[in-house]
DNA sequence: ATTATTTGACCGTC
DNA sequence: GACGGTCAAATAAT
């Protein structure tokens, strides 16, 4: 079956956001011993995946892959014009390659589950209603460097996945492209001149660039990670072919840059959030049982994602309700939901 | 005390 | 005037 028009596209793109939901509630699973029961979960959760990779195969039939592998354009294939719009299969999202903006300067756009994983720090700086949009937007600036002027957008979209039990999607538009490499790079350059020439300690060399804003104090070499997409042709080419691959591995980054708070896991930007179900029910003795056992851990695990459960799931009646029904799924692997047109059932 | 977040006010564009 | 984007004072968190 060919890729040929935005109906296909969808559906492979609802396909595989449905798998890749499906690897992190697997992978919450694997974290811990499992019994019996844990195990043939596990084992329903494998099955499905196996149908998930079928079906998503079926969609994008060898001739394609090889097409958009030797393109660099899987959304040529998917029927989206390449120059605007891009699918990274991997983990549902869809990306736009940088483009240059009159207003806004040079900006990307990109679908996504998980907005606040990009490997970046971001800290809020605004946030607005939009006419005719359910959900408020979220400004945000890179918190990797003041002086870099990266910028993010994040609007959470129409939450019709949340009946499906899918995470809601949000379109983060980029604007402007990171500097803080380049400019920490070149802070520690002139770090490395002043001490050099200095004779004084380095104790005090190290406090006068604190104080002129050269040092910066919290820097931590270790998260200097790379942007998980640069538009790059190299990412493109492997993203068809390792697709597959990469949805049953989850292809997380590392939470360095968990954004979630209580208050507003969709928007905070640093602090660890707890769900609602981990918060109210958790670990406790109710929950032994096991199939809600499971399922409890599996929607705290979620949270590693940064998924806004308390979004999801509120009110807090309809909470309960949700739980049950996921418990239900669960209990009987023969109803585990199956996918008819896109959408999970 | 410092840093991060929230939110009403302000500004530029259409 | 409506709207989207940003600022900055107030507040909360650490």
């Amino acid at each position: 079956m060919a890729l040929d028009d935005q109906r296909d596209a969808n559906k492979l793109f609802d396909v595989l956001a449905g798998g890749y939901d499906l690897s992190i509630r697997l992978q919450a699973l694997l974290s811990s011993p499992l019994d019996i029961r844990g195990q043939q979960a596990a084992m329903a959760f494998s099955l499905e995946l196996s149908r998930v990779f079928k079906e998503s195969m079926s969609l994008l039939n060898c001739s394609t892959v090889t097409t958009v592998a030797k393109t660099n354009s899987a959304a040529g294939a998917l029927g989206i014009p390449a120059r605007d719009k891009r699918i990274r299969i991997d983990t549902g999202e869809v990306v736009t390659p940088f483009k240059k903006s009159r207003e806004e300067g040079v900006t990307r756009k990109e679908i996504t589950p998980t907005p606040h994983k990009d490997g970046y720090e971001w800290r809020k700086y605004g946030q607005k209603n939009i006419q005719n949009c359910k959900f408020v937007r979220y400004y945000f600036k890179c918190n990797r460097d003041r002086r870099c002027e990266a910028k993010k957008k994040v609007q959470q979209q129409d939450d019709r996945r949340r009946d499906l039990l899918l995470p809601p999607l949000f379109e983060v538009t980029y604007v402007n492209e990171h500097t803080c490499h380049v400019l920490r790079a070149n802070d520690d350059a002139a770090a490395a001149r002043y001490r050099t020439m200095s004779s004084s300690p380095r104790r005090t060399t190290t406090n006068h660039f604190r104080a002129f804003g050269v040092v910066d104090t919290a820097r931590n070499d270790d998260e200097m990670l790379p942007p998980r997409f640069v538009g790059g042709s190299a990412e493109e080419n492997e993203a068809i072919v390792s697709c597959l691959t990469a949805v049953i591995g989850g292809a997380l980054p590392p939470p360095a840059a968990a954004e979630a708070s209580a208050r507003d896991p969709a928007a905070a930007s640093s602090a660890c959030y707890v769900p609602p179900q981990q918060q109210a029910a958790g670990h406790s003795a109710a929950d032994d049982d096991g199939a809600a056992m499971m399922v409890t851990m599996m929607m705290a695990e979620s949270s590693d994602t940064g998924f806004p459960w308390d979004r999801l799931c509120c009110p807090a009646d309809e909470a309960d309700d949700m739980h049950v029904d996921i418990v239900a799924r669960f209990a009987d692997t023969t109803v585990w939901p199956q996918q008819t047109c896109g959408a999970w059932r």
